[in-house]
DNA sequence: CTGAAAGCGCTTACAG
DNA sequence: CTGAAAGCGCTTACAG
């Protein structure tokens, strides 16, 4: 590994020099940082991040916390963040909160506060009281993406007004019987209400308006098979409903899955609507409620590039945009 | 910020001490390990990763090269890996690899080489001989996924046998007349060969020992929207295939699709395999040489900590499991 | 525009 | 088992 010291001798100039050649802070003279930086490329060196990050205080680095790795929205999430540091030199370390909780608290208590980043985003977490402090104790900026608690600073979608939407489609098309296949946590207040509580409000809303009391709902877990196993039983129970709103679309792809293996189909018989805009529901034909993933993680990059000044403060954020895209999964009652 | 002097200060020790007893590094009497300990809890101190990197010439963080974050396999991968690191105190640092020529070059110049990690992983990456160049140059151990070069210390599934498997299965149902949908680069040297091209050669190997020598081969980009685009040409055209191999479950989708548009039956009139396990293939019913991507990962995450002498060396790296899987979208032909 | 020097906050031989 | 001190490799006021 060569240092700072050997470009420096190479240059002819001082290791200060350097480091202003090399990090393009502070006055220069254009033909001083051109020979050092030649120099610098010549003998192969590379700032070593540890010495930079203990000198300066900038790791260059923004850590991503999220809570599932492998589902499709949140590595798209993760791939639109990924695209606005890249270009702007910043790397990122994802943690990935574990189901157990003791590697959670080392995560909270001291992985996230060894300075290892400069900025953290947040990605939907349903968080603890303790786990919130501890966010909120850190001395970086943090932002949160789809994160229902309001002490952070965060992007959200307008969940509710999602769930009404879809509801509303299915309503507009004649549908009354119609069940909410979701997950909700009855008890919380309204400040933190998290993401399937608030499309469970929406969908309770938009049923009320339409003068339909304490509508259908059935809890699932959000997964495809998980849905495809409640919808088994719902659509070969009494009183099949004419549509089905699934909070997600992996779940309403567990619907369409049901409905296929009872000979149901769809949309003449059910109509089927998910949330998402996942990647597969063109193809699969599904009605959803596009969210754009990948436009929120830039969003969510760019953020805290701006908290930390490297970015251009952009427009206030309002709520994120989400868009009903009608396909072929619904359509009026038979 | 607290720092470790206060903690020496308050636990009445030496600096030399304090890091001891934290880091688990030196002998150390266990009175004095826990007094410093309780000192730290009670400051809340954290040792600062910057200065004990700077220090120690270990950065606890493993970087993971990936060429493409949204991927589904990728994604399940990566999850597979993180589950191995957490829980030793790792950190992951993600490197997407951009397709900007100018970004990959930054990344494999500079990027990798800032000493922010002290081991890597690169997945299935196609990459130049600079590239590969950089990456033996690199000073800390990197283990290769599914990575073609021989010169990188690598896990690796024998592609070939999975596409001489899949195709096996076609034919072992009678079909004679298939397909592959895939990629590959005809010029490459058998050292270097990609996985897509691999998995070609198995199917041309599987079709000749059936006594079929050069057998239908078409070109699809491995998104499930380009593969439906050649599907439906492929299903349209002139002498229309009784099975379609294609090279990837998100491919074989697209196939599903372009079937159903078409109003072609499968598997009664069209039998399609895939190959991943891709996790919607069970709802979609599709037949898959499954090839464990969680356990992959795993794998790996062992690996590079294993060559840092963190992890027990586990046994030698055989080639890595697959599984011919079933499903309903593969028949005798009609 | 450039340099000498202090300092970032730890870890680790070395000595006892 | 424990401490004093050097050193890891940079960055940045400060001075000129």
């Amino acid at each position: 590994m060569t240092g700072i010291e050997e470009v420096a001798r190479a240059a002819g100039v001082s290791t200060a020099t350097v480091s202003r050649a090399l990090s393009g802070r502070g006055r220069l003279s254009d033909a001083t940082r051109a020979r050092v930086r030649a120099a610098a490329a010549d003998l192969g060196y590379v700032v070593s991040a540890a010495a930079a990050t203990l000198a300066s205080g900038r790791a260059e680095n923004i850590g991503v916390v999220v809570p599932l790795l492998d589902r499709w929205f949140f590595a798209t999430v993760l791939d639109g963040i990924a695209s606005q540091l890249a270009p702007r030199g910043y790397d990122m370390t994802l943690y990935n909160l574990s189901a157990d909780p003791a590697q959670r608290r080392v995560l909270f208590e001291t992985g996230l506060r060894r300075g290892r980043v400069d900025g953290l985003i947040v990605l939907s977490v349903d968080l603890t009281a303790d786990e919130l402090r501890h966010l909120c104790e850190l001395p970086i900026p943090v932002v949160g993406l789809g994160v229902p608690h309001a002490e952070i600073e965060g992007l959200r979608v307008d969940d509710t007004a999602v769930g009404r939407t879809a509801t509303a489609h299915l309503l507009s098309l004649g549908h009354r019987d119609i069940v909410h296949l979701g997950r909700s946590v009855p008890g919380a207040d309204d400040g933190a209400l998290d993401i399937p509580t608030r499309r469970r409000r929406g969908f309770t809303q938009a049923m009320a308006d339409a003068g339909i009391h304490s509508p259908r709902f059935v809890e699932a877990d959000f997964t495809a098979d998980g849905a495809r196993r409640r919808a088994l039983d719902l659509l070969t129970g009494p009183a099949r409903p004419t549509a089905i709103f699934a909070a997600s679309d992996e779940m309403a792809y567990g619907v369409l899955a049901a409905a296929r293996e009872l000979g149901i189909a769809v949309p003449r018989e059910l109509s089927v609507i998910g949330v998402d805009g996942h990647e597969l529901g063109g193809l699969l034909e599904l009605t959803t409620i596009e969210q754009f993933p990948h436009a929120q993680g830039e969003r969510a990059g760019r953020a805290v590039l701006a908290a930390l000044g490297v970015e251009q403060v952009t427009a206030p954020t309002a709520s994120l945009p989400f868009e009903l895209v009608v396909r072929g999964s619904t359509a009026p009652p038979a």
